[in-house]
DNA sequence: TTACGTCTACCAACTAGTAGGTAGTTAAAT
DNA sequence: ATTTAACTACCTACTAGTTGGTAGACGTAA
C-alpha cells in the first residue's frame, strides 16, 4: 500500500493529463493534489518534459507487461482480444481510467516535448504491431475471418476502439465504447 | 478577399485549437500571428470560453451548411458518404485541416467552459444522426448492407473515422486514414 | 455625434524553474 | 563508538516570463 511521492506525483498527473492533456495540469496542481510544495517535485523531477516522460514510460511499461501477460495466459487469439477489450471497457464503465493517455496525447502530438511524442509514438507502434499478432494468429487458427492484412486489420481496429473512447467520452455514454467495438469484435470472428 | 479581423482571429485560434487543443493558445499568440495588440483581440471577444464559443459556432454552421448541402446535390448514398470521407481525406492529404477541431476538444471536454462542451457535444450528435440517415436510405435502396442499425453503423464509422484520424497523426502518416476509412467504407458497399 | 476598432499601459494570478537551506538516513573512516 | 561525508526528501523564498483580462485614450468613418 505505500506508495513512494514519485509514484504519487505521477498518479496525479496521470489523470490530470486523461483530463487535460499536456497543457491540462501543472506543477501548482500536483502539489496541491499530494500535499507537497511545488519545488519538492521538481526535486523528483526536473523538469515538466522529464515528468511527462517517465510518466508515459511507465504506461507503456504497464501496457507491455499487461498485454505480453495476455500472450502468455491466453492461448486462443479471440479470448486475447475480449481481454483487451474487456480491460478497456472495464476502465470506460468505472470511470477509473476513462481515456487512453497516449491517445489523448497523440491528439496534441504536435506540440509535445519530442522525447515525449516519440514515446507515445512508440504506443502506438507496439499496440498495432499486439492486435496485428493477435489477428495473425487468430486468421491461422480459423477463428477470425479476415477480409485483409493482419496489420490492415490491426489499423482498423485501434482506430475502432480510439475512436469509441472519444465518442464515449464527448457524448458522455460509457456504455457507447461496448456498443460501438462490440459489432467490431463479433464481426472478425463471423 | 478580404477578411475580418474577427474571423482572422478565430482562423488562426482554430489553427492552433486543431495543433493544441484549447489549452494550447493564447491571446499573444493571436497577438503574434495577426499583428494586432491583445487588448484589440479582448474587444472582439471579451473572454477565451466566448472566442471558442464563436469558434465551435462557427465551425459546426460549416460542417451543418457542408454535409446538408451533400444531401441536397448528392442523391446517392454511398457518394454521399464518399463525398464525407473524401473530404477528410484531402483535409488530412494536404495537411490543410489535418484533424476535427470537435475531436480535438472532445478529448480535453472534461475541462471546457460548458459551453464549449456543450456546443462540442452537439457537433458528435448531428454527425451521429447525418451519418445514421446516409446508411438509412443506403440500407433502405440496397446499397448498403448492414449488419446491425444505421444508427449503430453510424456511432461505428463515426468512431473509425476520428480513431483513423488520431492514428495518422500519432504516428504521422497521412496515409493512414485511408487506409482504415478505406475497407470500412468498401465492406459497407458490399 | 456616435460608434467602432485599435492602441498603450496596466493588473493579479499563474507558469515552470532556481537557489539555498534543513532534517533525517546511510555508510564509511577514524 | 563516534565522527564525517554523502545522499535523500523536503522546505521557504524567489525569479522571469506568461496567462486572461481591464481601463482609458486616440483616431477615423458614418
Amino acid at each position: 500500500m505505500e506508495q513512494s511521492t514519485s509514484e504519487k506525483i505521477l498518479d496525479i498527473a496521470q489523470s490530470r493529463i486523461i483530463a487535460g492533456g499536456y497543457n491540462g495540469f501543472s506543477y501548482a496542481d500536483i502539489s496541491d493534489a499530494i500535499g507537497i510544495r511545488k519545488a519538492s517535485i521538481h526535486h523528483h523531477f526536473p523538469t515538466k518534459a522529464e515528468l511527462v516522460s517517465a510518466l508515459v514510460g511507465r504506461y507503456t511499461g504497464q501496457v507491455k507487461s499487461g498485454l505480453g501477460g495476455v500472450l502468455e495466459q491466453i492461448p486462443q487469439p479471440a479470448a486475447q482480444l475480449d481481454a483487451y477489450v474487456g480491460h478497456w471497457q472495464k476502465c470506460i464503465a468505472d470511470a477509473s481510467l476513462p481515456f487512453c493517455m497516449c491517445a489523448m496525447l497523440a491528439s496534441e502530438i504536435q506540440m509535445l516535448p519530442p522525447d515525449v511524442a516519440s514515446l507515445v509514438r512508440g504506443h502506438f507502434e507496439y499496440l498495432a504491431r499486439w492486435l496485428e499478432t493477435v489477428f495473425d494468429a487468430g486468421a491461422r487458427h480459423n477463428v477470425f475471418r479476415l477480409n485483409a492484412s493482419p496489420e490492415a486489420h490491426a489499423q482498423i481496429f485501434m482506430a475502432s476502439v480510439h475512436g469509441a473512447m472519444l465518442s464515449a467520452r464527448a457524448l458522455d455514454k460509457p456504455e457507447l465504447f461496448a456498443a460501438v467495438i462490440g459489432p467490431q469484435v463479433a464481426a472478425l470472428k463471423a
